[in-house]
Formats: C-alpha cells, structure tokens, sequence
RNA sequence: GCCCCGGUAGCCCAAUUGGCAGAGGCAGACGACUUAAAAUCGUCCGAGUCAGGGUUCGAGUCCCUGUCGGGGUACCA
C-alpha cells in the first residue's frame, strides 16, 4: 500500500467531483430543509491568496457541515468584478479593463476549484456582466422614482490620484482614501446620491435584531457610523433677515449661556449672511473661505489645530432671552452636520470655549457643577488632609480662566424659569417651552451623510439616466437597459477628473425618449457598493434575464442564514446591503428587512506580526503552500489556528503539523480489516463511547464556530483509533471501523481530499460530500463512573469514584468518611458542607 | 481624548459559562524501528491564569483599580 500522498489524493477526486457535482442547489424537487451560506465575493486582483484561503476554509466547514446535516445548502460564488483596479492596471499595461477582470476570474475559478470550495458552480455571477448590471441600473432608477436617488451640489471628498469622488465611507480616518491612500481634498461638485438617511433609524434600531448573531463589534461600529444624537432645533432670528437660522443642539438646557453663533464657512448660510456686510467683512471672509478649502482633512480633523474663524457682521437674537449676539464662521463647524450653524455655549463646550478664549468671546456659566444634582447623592472632594471640600468651598467656576468647559452635571444658574433644575429636567422643560413658544422642537440628527454613488471613472456601471437639453433628468426606459457600457477603443481612460465616458460622442449622444429633442447620456458610473449591495439577490436566480432577481426563490432561500467575510467590510457593505435591503422591503419586492441573519467575521493571516505585503518582504504566498503542504493540510491550518475571528500568525501555525495528522487519520482507513456490514454493538466500549461523545459534542462547536476545538476533538479520536488498533482490540474490530468512518465525515468539513480518500477505503461510493452526521447512540454518552473531587476549604483533599446518579446525601457521607478529608479537617469544627453531587464537596472548618 | 475587545506553559490555543487549570497542536528531550537518516510509533518535560484589591464555601471565569497589547472613532454641536 502506498503512503499518504497529498498530490495523488488531489488528482484522484477532483475530476469526481466533477463529475458528481455534490453542491449543486437548485433541484426543485428537492425536500431538504434549506440553508443559504454566503461568503464574501472577491475582488478579481489577481491569483487567490492567503486571505482568501482562510476566508474559504471557514465558509466552507459551515456549507459542508450543514449538508452534512441534511440540509440543501445553498453556497454561491461569483466575483465583484467591477472596479478601480481593472482599470488602472488597463492604463499602466494598455489593456483592456475586460481582459484584465476576466482573465483574473478564470484564475481565480480554477484555484478555487483545486482549493475544494463546495460551490454551487451552476449560479456564478460577476458583476461586470451586463446581465448583472442592468439590474444595478434598474435598482437606481427604482430608487430614482422613489426620490431616492437625487443630484445635489456639494463639496464632496475628492481623491485627487484616481480623479474621481469619493463617499464618506470610503475616507479613512486619517482623511486618505482607502483605494489609493492619497491625502483627499474637497471639492464642490453635482453629484448622484442615494437617500441612506432616509433609513437612518431603521438601520440603527434593526441592529437590535442582529444583537447576538452578528460580532458585537460590527454592530458597535455601524451603530457609532449611524451616530444619532438627540437634542432640540432652535431658532434664531438674525437681524435685518427674513427668515430664522435654526441650529441643532444636544444641549438645549444651556440656551441661556449662548453668546454668539457660529456657522460653516463653506455652508449657503455664511455666503448669504456675508453678503450683506461691509466691504472688509467681505474681504476678510473670501480669504477665510479660500483658506478653509486649501487645506486637506488631515489637517481640518487636528482637533489641537488653534481655532479659526472670521466675524460676520451680522447679530442673532437668542429666542429665550432676546439678547442680541454676534455670529461668526468658523471650520469648526461642518456644513453638512445638523444645519450648519451652531449656538455657542463657551462655559458647556469645550469647542466653544477654545474659539471663545481665542477671539475674547464672552463666557456665561450657567450650570454650577459645584452644586449637588438633586436627588443624587453628593461626591465630596477631599483636601490633602482627608477633610471634604464643601462644595461653597470648591474653586469657582471661570472656564474662561481655566481653558476647561463644565461639561458635568449640576444645577442650573442664570438660566431664568429653568434655575435650580438639573441638566436633564432643564433639557426636558426648555424643550417644552420652545415648543409653546414655537421656537423650537425636539429633534434628533445623524453622523450618517447620504451615500454619493457617481464616480467619474469607465469601469463601473453606467447610471441609466439623460440629460435633456433644458437640464431634466429623464430615467432610461425600461426596454433600453441595460445601456451597456461602451467598448475602450478610442477612449482615453487616464483619470482627468471627468468621466471618460463623455468623451464617447456615439455613445453619450442620444435622443430624448420623452420629445426627440437632442440629448446626453450621464457619463458617471456607479460606486462599486452599488452592485455589492444586493448580490446576494441575484445567486438565487441568476440567469432569469426578466428581473433582478426571483422573489419566489428569494422566500425560500433568502434572508442568508450565513455570512462569512472580514471586518474590513464592517461599515461599508455590510451598511450598504442593509440599506438596500430595506428600500427592496419597502418596494415590495422582499419580505425580509435584514440580509445577513448570521455574521462570522475572519481575522486576518499574518507574517511575523504583520499584514503580509510585497514591500515588507513577508508575503506567503497560497500557491507555495499548496504546492508544498497540500490543500488539506492548508485548510485545516485554517481551522485550526484558533477561533476564526482572531488573526492567524502563519509563523506560529504549523501546516506540516496538519499534513502529518491527516496521514495519520488517512492511514486509519488502511488498517481497518473488518467489512462495512459489521455490527457496531461488539466493539470496544471506551473508544465507541469517546466515538459517539464526538458526535454528540462536534454540532455545538460547529454552530458556535470553534473549528479549533473540533479539530483537536478529531485528533484525540484518532489517537485512540491508533492506540485501539496498536495495543488492543486491534484493525478488526467494529469500534475502529465505526471511529474512522466518524473520523471520515467529520474531516470531510476541513479536508475534503483525505476524507474522501478514507471513505473510499473504508469502502463506500461515491462521496463523503454525500454523507450525513451520525446520530450519537445516548445510551453511550452515558458514563458508568464519575470522579467527584472533595474539598476542605477551597482545597482538593480527596478524589471518589462515584455513580453519576449519586445524591448528595450519600455523596457527602462518602466524602465524610475519607481518610484524606478526616485527616486534613483534624479537629477543626465544620461550618458547612456544600455538596453538588455528583461533580464536588466542599467541607468548610471556617 | 472617548468607546470596545483581549492578556492561561517557550509558542498557537482549550477549560461544560462560578466547581480538579490542560483537550489538541508546535517547539524541545528521551526511547523503539533502521547499517544510518527520513518517515512512523511510544514516553517525557512543562504555567497556577498580566498586577493589586473585592464578592463567594469556591474565581482563569463576576466586580473595581492599574498595566500592557489590539481595534474602532474623533472639532458631529
């Protein structure tokens, strides 16, 4: 017999597979009860690597175990397939971006084929297809006659490297894009969006739902995205204007310590505002403005940067109190927050109060935070000699002197009717009383900005929509979809800034299908979100060239009870697909307001502490693995690194290791002599019984994801297989074959190659793919002995062996009369017994 | 700055959710087989759970403080 041998294993069973197409999904006649396990799409930059390995493993185990279960699993794959990338490596190389993506794909196709992912092979989708971006183009037109898709000038983020806009999801922290890391400016631009905020509640309170299902950090951070805050609209009449400004607040309770307004500088407000102010006014905020817009987000978002800000010349008048304050600019308020204007609290605000102390702005403290909130008890401070610092005692208040804002709680002061009240009481009564008044209103306001979908790049969905020649936007007609997008010849595609689609005259030229009237196609095309967020859609029917996607099949297969991808995707996507999601509800075309029920997020694969790149000198690369290890033994290093949400250091996993246990396992088979018609009842008793405690015990783990500790399970299994067939019962009997067909079906989740090739030594055709889990026999599972651990005062003193059905009485006699326990209590008195039969006693003498 | 997560043998990780700290692997040591080596098989070596305090009959597990590490977020009114 030959040895164990990764290559030929591989070359054995993948034409069978082949052949058998075990994962197939869309059998109508099938009855199983279904599954749908989804892993992220990929990118097609090009081979498969390390990451995609570990992300495929893990997906992998969850489709396989539960068809294992007896489920019609539902596993797709298709490719994300649009996108930057393609063509910029079209520009850099000269070739086309379809060239590029496609030959990318069929790379991908075949590495995911050897690397044994069960995939459904029959619904591969990518998004670049023209059969899947028509239905991109219809979505937005959906959205479009909803009003949810509108145009508006703004000033956006723009990347000045790719030339093309940016949504805010897709500026890092530190203000670069994450495509091409350059430094993002902003620029003023009409551009297409897609009414998120619309859904802002709905995304934030649905979290809730997923509480439990979905990593509790992705919910965390989608929830701080979303950033509700609640607080009071009020409004300020502004001198020699019309009409009022009103400004958003968390802190109506402080209205009373307003002295003076700020507003965006790059908000309609401040332009209209100035215009009506003196010559120099006017100078001085002209260059203020050009200032503000020269400098990059970076240095906007230094939150130490000094204040800076310019007067405006005009004055407010504070609703409560009718005092008449100045208003400023300043870029420490953001046109796009809120209404784009602040009240100034200096003494509550710290923001306020830097800007106050630079510009000798008054402050007015109007919550003594020295004096106890009532109803609370009192904190003292102490002095150095330990005596309490009273609180008439305690510095005063001077946040102008200080440099620091009261931002805590207290009692309210020069505050009128709301005096004595404490932080929250004054919020809900001054509330109240703007709202008599007519001033204001109770009002809630986001962090989430729409979501700004036209990039002006050519790989990219075409937005379906024409210009008319008076400016209307005029929807593409249904039956002239998809408008596909026009061959590369000719185009240039080096980024300028403008889409390179409206430098194809043939193809941006049309008539208007309303009046005949000359017309323009818009030349932008769709951020890549836009496809990714409703994928999942279309694997359930994606040849059905009549819809998007079949809502029959979408009852039966969809919400998708498993998704598997990185955290990379926490906000964006994953906010994006709900999104969707949510506007598809409301349209009537699903019947579900969630897409993901379950969200496993995979850490990352690591080289000595550190993500793997070509310029750190530490890339791994999957091919040298698989070439030298074997796709079982890299699969199972995956899932057996530790639990699938940490990274894996592939400096400090072993994939030899893994090759070496599964020749173990694999030689198991060989060594089995009995035949598949024995009679599991005459074998071995301690192995059949840790046999069936695996199988009792591996579903649990799988469904909580601890891969890491069904592998060890496995690989204690095996160890008594080897021990069982070396030095007892020996090849021949019953137990062995009954834990190495276990063995079999349970690597088949991790190593599909190795377990088959068992199976088929064990004597079974054709496919371990097409085996089920085993029901663990209870009567096994039963133990005949337990070891009860006995106590004296927290110390173990004695070990009994005892009935698992012991009660505690008996038991704590037992534990009583050991000599151990007698000695180690000496003539000590007991104070108690607790007794947890038939597990523990603890005698206490204290 | 604010919010969240984590620290268990040299290393990667388990521990029925408050009940004997060790399942599994890597590395290491020794032995068997071999002319030898590889492969294989067997045996062994190993922390008292980051530090301090608290709750409890009992704490790796719960609470507080600190520390180290990681992540998210940051003029969002």
């Amino acid at each position: 017999m030959q040895g164990y041998d990764f290559r030929r294993l591989q070359e054995r069973w993948l034409p069978v597979w082949d052949e058998l197409q075990p994962f197939r999904s869309g059998d109508p006649a099938d009855t199983r009860p279904r599954k749908y396990v989804l892993d992220m799409f990929p990118y097609p930059s090009g081979d498969l690597h390390m990451g995609h390995a570990e992300a495929y493993a893990l997906g992998d185990v969850i489709a396989r175990y539960w068809r294992l279960q007896g489920f019609n699993v539902l596993h797709p794959i298709g490719w994300d397939s649009f996108g930057l990338p393609a063509e910029n490596a079209a520009i850099k190389r000269g070739i086309d971006p379809r060239k590029w993506t496609y030959d990318n794909i069929d790379q991908q196709k075949q590495s995911m084929r050897r690397y044994a992912t069960s995939f459904d092979w029959d619904r591969v989708l990518h998004t670049s297809d023209p059969e899947y971006y028509k239905w991109n183009q219809w979505l937005f037109l959906e959205m479009f006659k909803k009003g949810l898709a509108y145009r508006k000038d703004s000033w956006v983020n723009w990347d000045p490297v790719d030339q093309t806009v940016l949504a805010n999801e897709q500026v890092l922290p530190d203000g670069t894009s994450e495509r091409s890391g350059a430094v993002v400016v902003k620029r003023k631009k009409t551009q297409w969006y897609l009414r998120i905020t619309d859904y802002a509640d709905r995304l934030l309170d649905d979290l809730n739902q997923l509480e439990g299902s979905w990593p509790s950090k992705v919910i965390s951070m989608q929830r701080n995205w979303i950033g509700r805050s609640r607080g009071a609209d009020v409004d300020f009449v502004i001198e020699g204007r019309a009409d009022k400004v009103t400004v958003f607040t968390t802190r109506p309770d402080t209205l009373y310590g307003v002295t003076f307004m700020v507003v965006a500088p790059d908000s309609d407000l401040a332009a209209e505002l100035v215009a009506g102010a003196d010559p120099e006014v006017r100078m001085a905020f002209q260059d203020y403005l050009e200032q503000v817009q020269k400098s990059t987000e970076i240095e906007r978002q230094d939150a130490t940067r000094d204040k800076t800000g310019v007067p405006l010349g005009r004055f407010a008048i504070n609703p409560v109190n009718g005092e008449r304050i100045p208003i400023w600019t300043a870029d420490y308020v953001l046109a796009d927050y809120g209404h784009g204007a602040v009240m100034a609290v200096p003494a509550h605000d710290q923001r306020d109060l830097d800007f106050a102390r630079a510009f000798g702005l008054p402050v007015r403290v109007v919550l003594d935070t020295n004096a106890p909130v009532t109803g609370a008890v009192p904190v003292l401070e102490l002095d150095e000699n330990g005596q309490a610092i009273l609180p008439d005692e305690l510095p005063p208040l001077d946040p102008a002197a200080t440099g620091k804002a009261l931002v805590g709680d207290g009692r309210m002061i020069n505050s009128g009717p709301l005096d004595g009240l404490s932080k929250s009481n004054a919020i809900k009564k001054i509330i109240e009383q703007l709202e008599a008044a007519g001033t204001g209103r109770a009002a809630k306001t986001y962090r989430l900005r729409d979501w700004l979908i036209s990039r002006q790049r050519y790989w990219g969905t075409p937005i379906p929509i024409i210009h008319g020649e008076n400016g209307e936007l005029i929807p593409v007609p249904d039956d002239q979809l998809p408008v596909l997008l026009p061959p590369t010849d000719g185009l240039d595609l080096q980024p300028r800034g403008q889409s390179p689609l409206g430098a194809a005259e043939d193809w941006v030229t049309v008539t208007n299908p309303v009046d005949g009237t000359p017309a323009r196609r818009d030349p932008d095309t769709m951020d890549t979100f836009v496809d990714s967020s409703w994928y999942f859609l279309r694997f359930l029917s994606p040849n059905d060239d009549s819809r998007a996607f079949d809502p029959r099949e979408a009852d039966k297969w969809a919400p998708v009870d498993q998704y598997v991808g990185g955290v990379t995707h926490a906000i964006l996507h994953l906010l994006y697909a709900r999104f969707i999601t949510k506007v598809l509800f409301d349209l009537g075309y699903v019947s579900f307001t969630e897409p993901f029920s379950a969200l496993l997020n995979q850490g990352m694969v690591l080289m000595d502490g550190s993500a793997m790149s070509k310029s750190k000198g530490n890339l791994v690369r999957l091919s040298d693995q698989l070439d030298e290890h074997g796709v079982d033994a890299v699969r199972l290093t995956m899932a057996f690194a530790g639990p699938p949400e940490d990274d894996i250091d592939w400096a400090d996993v072993s994939p030899a290791g893994s090759a070496k246990f599964l020749a173990r396992a694999w030689r198991l088979a060989g060594d089995v002599t009995s035949s598949p018609e024995i009679e599991w009842k005459t074998g071995d008793v301690a192995l059949r019984r840790q046999t069936h405690r695996f199988l009792a015990e591996a579903p649990g783990l799988i469904e909580s994801f601890k891969f890491n500790v069904v592998v060890a399970r496995l690989m204690e299994l095996v160890n008594a297989t080897r021990k069982t067939i070396d030095s007892g019962p020996g090849g021949g009997d019953a137990a062995v074959r009954e834990a190495t067909e276990v063995i079999a079906v349970g690597l088949s989740l991790f190593a599909p190659y190795t377990a088959e090739d068992m199976w088929a030594t064990l004597g079974y055709a054709p496919s371990v793919a097409q085996a089920l889990w085993r029901k663990a026999d209870p009567a096994l599972l039963i133990e005949e002995s337990v070891t009860a651990v006995v106590q004296v005062d927290g110390k173990v003193r004695d070990r009994l062996t005892v009935s698992p059905k012991i009660d505690s009485a008996e038991l704590e006699r037992l534990a009583r009369a050991s000599a151990a326990v007698i000695r180690s209590i000496g003539d000590q008195p007991v104070t108690g017994v607790i007794v947890r039969a038939p597990r523990l006693v603890n005698i206490t003498t204290r």
